[in-house]
RNA sequence: GCCGGGAUGAUGGAAUUGGUAGACGUAGCGGACUUAAAAUCCGCUUCUCCGCAAGGGGAGUGCCGGUUCAAGUCCGGCUCCCGGCACCA
């Protein structure tokens, strides 16, 4: 009896659209919100991206059955660089490829029956809904945290774009087919304001208790909140102070230089009339043409500028450096040189012959100035330091941030690592930005009826080359003020795709509306998302972002919530032969023709019994081999059988067999349910497959085989979707498994009345016995006592005790 | 450097949180069915020692040590692997 998997799903698949058992209910009474990260269009989807979308489903399939009514929906994070990449390779308009990639991307979601609710689908690159990303935009610029300035920023030669912090891997553009080293250009851009909600983020992560551990840890690190002491440091012959950041305020007596970086726009006026002038010109243009990898991993350096500061401690004269090691968008850009007690400014310091003064010393041992290798970096006990000699660290850094805030010097600050979102993109193929200039009333938002800022289609000329290609669209850049109708241009950039996907999350809550991005009736309906499923990849990245979107939201009355999820679930790569499954390494398995040939169940369990969801996978012939022996073994076992199919076992077992089995189905019910909670799919399939081995080996065609069957084809359905409702319909019901309550267990029957003891002797196992469950304690150790094997331990040996676990073992101390 | 996570048979992986290590699958071996093969069904498979056998002993979850009647699980110290952050002052 051979599966007709072929036939049969697309039965299955079809009777589900048509009877709308995908579609949400748009009036929950218990909502379920079922989210998988939505996808980039970059062609067909194959194996490996399916992974979260099987999880996702088998997510929405077990909670509609448990009484949820569940949103599931997908859509596409349409705008970004391959799109607009293969138009400049191949010449297809941008959008025309996008289009294509979802329309066969869809109908893959389909083959594999992922129980999308398809009404919902969004794609980010239309204007029904980009212009609500646009509207995003005004918001944040209406509430002030939205703005332009001229910065230091990431430029990817590659794409030539910038980039925001977020897009750069160890110096290095993301996307994989680019990877070109960043350069730094100084720039008039646009950015999101995130670091005022830095402390909001952080804070909050507290909240997130159903978010992996490590998520929270590298937002946290992200964040990178640091608490220390500004310090004023007043500049010799001049009104300039430079303040700098520290964390290290008990260290202050052996700050023997300072640093500034480069590009700190201080910098200038500090130098002009010092006669080193030219000297740090020289210095400051030649480090401007390094990379940021090149800084970071050349020698430190840095030229002296002329020019002294006063420390305000103890009023000591100390010289101003630039050093390039000087970040100047962390901080204030200026550091203290502490060299006896960081590295860095250790190193600064041997090279340049300066003063090394030790302050904290060990707090056992001594420090020998005249020998250091390095500086001492731990905490410590102040000493040359005047009157807070003595002071552990901890104690130092409070009363030196407090003296110097009683006279006017500084006081407590707090830094985060986490800096301002660069969202200007120099490309085609993104939503417009939509602002305009002009040249009397300065910069203007577009007003909210006048979106969407279309655009423009008819396009000749992709090629990025330093600015955005829409720049050269005469139509679209001249337009009129929206204040005062002179003749103004619009901005020609558009915005990283970072900001489409920041908020598509809410879109799906009310896909059509044509007024709002979404009422705030149905966010109240769906949100927060319930369980959200992606990758690990944007921990510090989308993950970020879209908390912050909701937090803005929220203050701005949008939403009710200031978390987007309460539960995250990252899930493990698909590999193959070792490497990551993808397209360009030749490593892909498509989903048409394998769903073809083996069928979209048999895709699904590969993927699902592997392994565990959140580890990676390898994909290999040989589990498929087993998923597919696994589904033909059930078909036929049942088909064979499906007159003897029972809905409910109203006998009680009546000898140990019966027993045995009807036990066994009821706790796979419960291992089945529990591991479905708690994406434990492998363990909840290796479930299935022993309940699958045991009705195998029971010859007898009673009731509880009968209803064994039953069990099993109820159980498989979030797992192997088709095949349950196959056979749910060949052995007499008329509906769909997914209309039908998820099973309940008879709790009388979850263990046996016999137990297994193990017996122990010294913790090594000597023998079992078997034994009624109400026997007692007595009973028990000495059954165990005479049993043979464990008397061939003991005989002539003394007992010391006896240690009984009830239930499962005793064992016999010697 | 800092912060996470991990290491279990030939192999993917189980193990109710301290209580029979190796569930389930794959691969391999053997058996049944078959003219034969495939498929299917049924068994065996951590290593090692004693035994013709039934059976019995010993060791074993990266390494070393500890706690405990009992450790894959807890504690201390390492080794290696993977991931994140990294000139953050």
């Amino acid at each position: 009896m051979q599966y007709d998997h072929q036939t049969v799903e697309k039965k299955w698949q079809k009777y589900w659209v048509e009877n709308g058992l995908f579609t949400t209910n748009s009036n929950p009474k218990k909502k379920y919100y079922d989210l998988v990260m939505f996808a980039y269009p970059s062609g067909d989807i194959h194996m490996g991206h399916c992974k979260n979308y099987v999880i996702g489903d088998v997510i929405a399939r077990f909670k509609r059955r448990t009484g949820f009514d569940v949103l599931h929906p997908f859509g596409w994070d349409a705008f970004g660089l391959p799109a607009e990449n293969r138009a400049i390779e191949i010449g297809v308009h941008p959008r025309e490829w996008t289009l294509n990639n979802i329309t066969v991307s869809d109908e893959s979601l389909k083959l594999l029956g992922i129980s999308y609710d398809w009404e919902r689908e969004i794609i980010t690159c239309l204007p029904d809904y980009y212009r609500w990303t646009q509207w995003m935009f005004l918001l944040m610029y209406k509430r002030g945290l939205a703005y332009k300035k001229e910065a230091y920023v990431n430029w990817c030669p590659g794409c030539q774009t910038v980039l925001a912090n977020e897009q750069v891997i160890d110096g290095h553009c993301y996307r994989s087919n680019c990877k070109s080293p960043i350069e730094r250009r100084k720039l008039n851009q646009w950015f999101f304001k995130i670091t005022d909600y830095a402390e909001r983020l952080l804070r909050d992560l507290e909240k997130l208790s159903g978010w992996p551990e490590r998520v929270k840890q590298m937002q946290k690190n992200w964040i990178g909140k640091s608490e220390g002491t500004n310090i004023v440091f007043p500049v010799k012959n001049s009104d300039i102070k430079l303040e700098v950041f520290t964390t290290r305020a008990d260290t202050i007596f052996g700050v023997t230089f300072i640093s500034i970086a480069p590009e700190n726009p201080l910098l200038d006026h500090l130098i002009k009339d010092s006669p080193y002038k030219d000297a740090v010109h020289t210095y400051v243009s030649d480090s401007s043409h390094k990379s940021v990898v090149e800084r970071a991993e050349k020698e430190k350096d840095g030229v002296f500028t002329g020019i002294y500061a006063i420390n305000p401690i103890n009023g000591c004269e100390i010289p101003v450096f630039v050093a390039d090691y000087v970040l100047v968008e962390y901080g204030s850009g200026v550091v203290m040189g502490v060299p006896a007690h960081d590295s860095r400014d250790f190193q600064f310091a041997r090279k340049y012959n300066l003063p090394i003064q030790v302050v904290i010393k060990p707090k056992s041992g001594e420090i020998d100035p005249k020998h250091m290798n390095d500086a001492f970096v731990d905490y410590g006990i102040m000493i040359n330091s005047g009157e807070f000699n003595g002071l552990t660290s901890e104690q130092g850094i409070e009363a030196v941030t407090e003296f110097l805030h009683k006279r006017g010097f500084g006081g407590r600050a707090v830094n985060y690592k986490i800096k301002d979102w660069l969202i200007s993109r120099q490309r085609y193929w993104g939503a417009p930005i939509p602002i305009i200039y002009c040249e009397k009333c300065g910069i203007v938002p577009v007003p909210d009826k006048d979106l969407p800022v279309l655009l423009p289609e008819n396009i000749k000329d992709y090629v990025p080359r330093g600015k955005s290609p829409l720049a050269a669209v005469d139509e679209f850049v001249n337009t009129t003020c929206p204040h005062c109708s002179a003749p103004a241009t619009r901005d020609p950039d558009t915005m990283d795709t970072f900001v489409c996907s920041s908020w598509y999350f809410l879109r799906y809550l009310d896909p059509h509306n044509k007024s709002e991005f979404c009422s705030l009736e149905n966010a109240r309906k769906w949100l927060p998302i319930d369980q959200y499923i992606g990758g690990i990849e944007h921990a510090t990245g989308h993950l970020i972002y879209f908390r912050f979107f909701t937090k803005v939201l929220y203050d701005a009355g949008f939403l009710h919530v200031d978390e987007p999820a309460t539960n995250l679930f990252t899930q493990g790569m698909v590999l193959r032969n070792g490497e990551v499954m993808s397209k360009s390494k030749g490593n892909a398995v498509p989903v048409g023709p394998f769903v073809e040939k083996n069928g979209a169940d048999v895709a699904r369990i590969t993927i699902l019994f592997a392994a565990p969801p959140e580890r990676d996978m390898e994909w290999s012939d040989e589990g498929v081999t087993g998923a597919q022996r696994f589904i033909e073994r059930i078909y036929r076992l049942i088909m064979e059988n499906k007159n003897l199919v029972i809905k409910n076992c109203s006998v009680q077992p009546e000898n140990d067999m019966q027993k045995k089995l009807y036990i066994r189905i009821n706790q796979t019910v419960a291992r089945v349910s529990n591991d479905l909670e708690n994406f434990k799919f492998n363990t909840a399939i290796a479930a299935l497959w022993e309940l699958l081995n045991d009705l195998y080996q029971y010859k007898e065609r009673d009731a509880f085989f009968g209803y064994g069957l039953y069990v099993m084809m109820n159980l498989l359905s979030p797992f192997t979707p088709h095949l349950a409702d196959e056979l749910w319909f060949r052995t007499g019901n008329t509906n769909s498994l997914m209309t039908e309550k998820w099973l309940d267990y008879d709790p009388h029957y979850m263990s046996d009345d016999r137990m297994v003891i193990v017996l122990q002797v010294n913790g090594k196992v000597r023998g079992h016995i078997d034994i009624s469950r109400d026997a007692d304690e007595e009973q028990i150790k000495s059954l165990a006592l005479a049993d043979e094997r464990v008397r061939r331990h003991t005989d002539n040996k003394q007992i010391k005790k006896i240690i009984y676990v009830p239930g499962k073992l005793i064992n016999v101390v010697i």
